[in-house]
RNA sequence: GUCCCCUUCGUCUAGUGGCCUAGGACACCGGGUUUUCAUCCCGGCAACAGGGGUUCGAAACCCCUAGGGGACGCCA
């Protein structure tokens, strides 16, 4: 048998996600229990959306974890570079050999006729995908096309019946028909690959061995393994993941659960216990100890125990198996240093020190003042929003505005919150100062506080996002008939 | 809508045809220890989705039904 190398491919287009850890630490487990390697690739092909904040933000959530990769951006090793965005080169030549072998062809259709025909297709209630437009296209035509410059992208071509086979670890035979895969874009308009095309092409010259990923791929296996069959290659075994959920059992999202690595570090886990907690999703010691450490688990592990129900992310557990670590793992001394390094990182209080000391008269007046900087959850109930002319129902509204208009910020900063926030108070017909009380609440559980601006800037948009929701929730919540209402109304502000 | 995957206590799970009257952990409820609380200890509650096969024997293998989830983008 080849070497086991196996690869975590994060996007860096977000929030460094609970989900890239947990599929990162079952790779690193499985490489290292077969003695192989543990390879990290930034995916970064979305020009749009990917960004180097969130590179930086994943490679040092995932160094945080204790998830440090054999190769990669930063440990450069023999198949680099292993950032898409510097592999254009490698992604032309390859394309090439796939236009000459006519498996792949050019498409001229628009955005808007694909949209059209989606449209028709759901329409008819079929099943949309492309219908083939341009693969009738004579090759003087498209060579015309071309030469004119006409925008285009790269299609794959699909078989035109039968099924795609492959095996998967942990399921066995699965088997999809042919009919159901689209001809799926491998070159974007802008020259860039799509995921399929430049993940195939990285898995195959970084010699991944095998693919472990999460579920949600399942259906596009057969493209990839198209892809390597056109290219005359061996394709690499699949694993597929069970995915996290929300507690409702929906794949889990930052809407309904904080998703971010960050939440977790800023909320005071230690990186060993959510990475445990990780580890015991979907999978056990055969020991049957629920306490394990990452070389523990890399030494014992065992694909084959990996369950495939859906597991739950169930943050009481976490905070069982945190508690844990803190009384059992850590001496007095290691206690103290990593709670300063946590409540008191430079960073942090060189933020806060200006917000307090212009409202203190003693010492002894900042832990009520500042306390809830470092505090996990607040005591809150509906009688702390209490105020003279906005009700309950009517926070809840301001509060869920706020959140949504957080979430769609792209980038969190202090004179975007502002403009945001003095926008949503016009809206409201409200003052500034009566729009902003129920956040004041929501973030620091009090009537009198810090400027909420500069608050929701040091807590960081998670620990917001969690507050503001819990508000909500303490406020009565908002049912989803009420949600969709809000918004609509949310929408046409 | 079409296709794919999944299904054991509320939650995470053990279980690979007889050790199953289904085990452990979290949560919850009792009790003990503790000046309170927490920790810790002891006890309790609680599940094989339903139906049909295969078998001497099924939680486990097969089929059907139901439920849940996912995928169907010039996002990954």
């Amino acid at each position: 048998m080849n070497k086991v190398r196996t690869r975590i491919a994060p996007s860096p287009t977000g929030d460094p996600h609970v989900g890239t850890a947990y599929i990162a630490l079952f790779n690193r487990c499985f490489a290292h229990q077969h003695g192989g390697e543990f390879v990290l690739r930034i995916e970064d092909t979305d020009q749009q959306r990917s960004t180097d904040k969130s590179e930086q933000d994943i490679l040092s959530s995932l160094k945080w974890l204790g998830l440090t990769w054999d190769e990669g951006p930063g440990c450069e090793g023999d198949f680099g570079p292993y950032r898409q965005s510097e592999r254009s080169d490698i992604y032309s030549d390859h394309i090439q050999q796939l236009l000459e072998n006519g498996s792949a062809f050019r498409c001229f259709c628009t955005p808007e006729r694909l949209d059209e025909l989606r449209a028709q297709q759901m329409q008819d209630k079929s099943q949309p995908g492309y219908d083939g437009h341009c693969l009738s296209l004579s090759q003087s035509e498209c060579e015309n096309k071309c030469a004119a410059d006409e925008p285009h992208v790269i299609r794959m071509k699909i078989p035109g019946s039968g099924e795609c086979e492959f095996e998967d670890m942990l399921r066995g035979g699965v088997s999809i028909a042919w009919s159901q895969i689209d001809m799926q874009v491998l070159i974007k308009s802008d020259g860039m690959p799509t995921y399929h095309f430049a993940n195939v092409v990285d898995d195959h010259l970084m010699e991944i061995s095998h693919v472990i990923r999460g579920e949600e791929w399942i259906n596009s296996t057969p493209k990839h393994i198209l892809l390597y069959q056109h290219f005359g290659w061996e394709a690499p075994a699949f694993c597929h993941m069970p995915l996290l959920r929300n507690p409702d059992k929906s794949k889990l999202s930052k809407r309904k659960n904080p998703t971010s690595i960050r939440y977790y570090e800023a909320m005071g886990y230690l990186p060993e216990a959510l990475l445990n907690y990780l580890g015991m999703m979907g999978w056990t010691m055969p020991s049957g100890e629920e306490k394990f450490s990452l070389s523990e688990m890399e030494a014992s592990f065992d694909i084959s125990r990996v369950s495939l129900g859906g597991p739950i992310f169930d943050i009481e557990k976490l905070d069982w198996l945190n508690g844990k670590y803190i009384r059992e793992e850590l001496t007095d001394e290691e206690f103290t240093k990593r709670f300063a390094a946590w409540a008191f990182a430079p960073e942090k209080v060189a933020q806060i020190v200006p917000l307090l000391k212009q409202r203190v008269e003693r010492f002894s007046d900042v832990a009520s003042l500042g306390g809830f900087f470092i505090d996990g959850s607040l005591e809150i109930s509906e009688a702390s929003f209490a105020h003279k002319t906005i009700d309950s129902a009517q926070s809840a509204k301001i509060l869920q505005f706020t959140l949504w208009k957080l979430e769609a910020l792209e980038q969190l900063d202090r004179d975007a919150v502002e403009v945001e926030l003095h926008a949503l108070a016009a809206k409201f017909e409200l003052k500034i100062r009566d729009f902003l009380f129920p956040l004041f609440v929501a973030l620091s559980g009090k009537a009198v506080s810090t400027s909420v601006i500069e608050s929701i800037l040091i807590l960081g948009i998670d620990i917001a996002r969690a507050r503001i929701r819990q508000a909500i929730l303490v406020l009565g919540g908002i049912s989803k008939k009420q949600a969709k209402a809000l918004e609509k109304e949310f929408c046409n502000f």
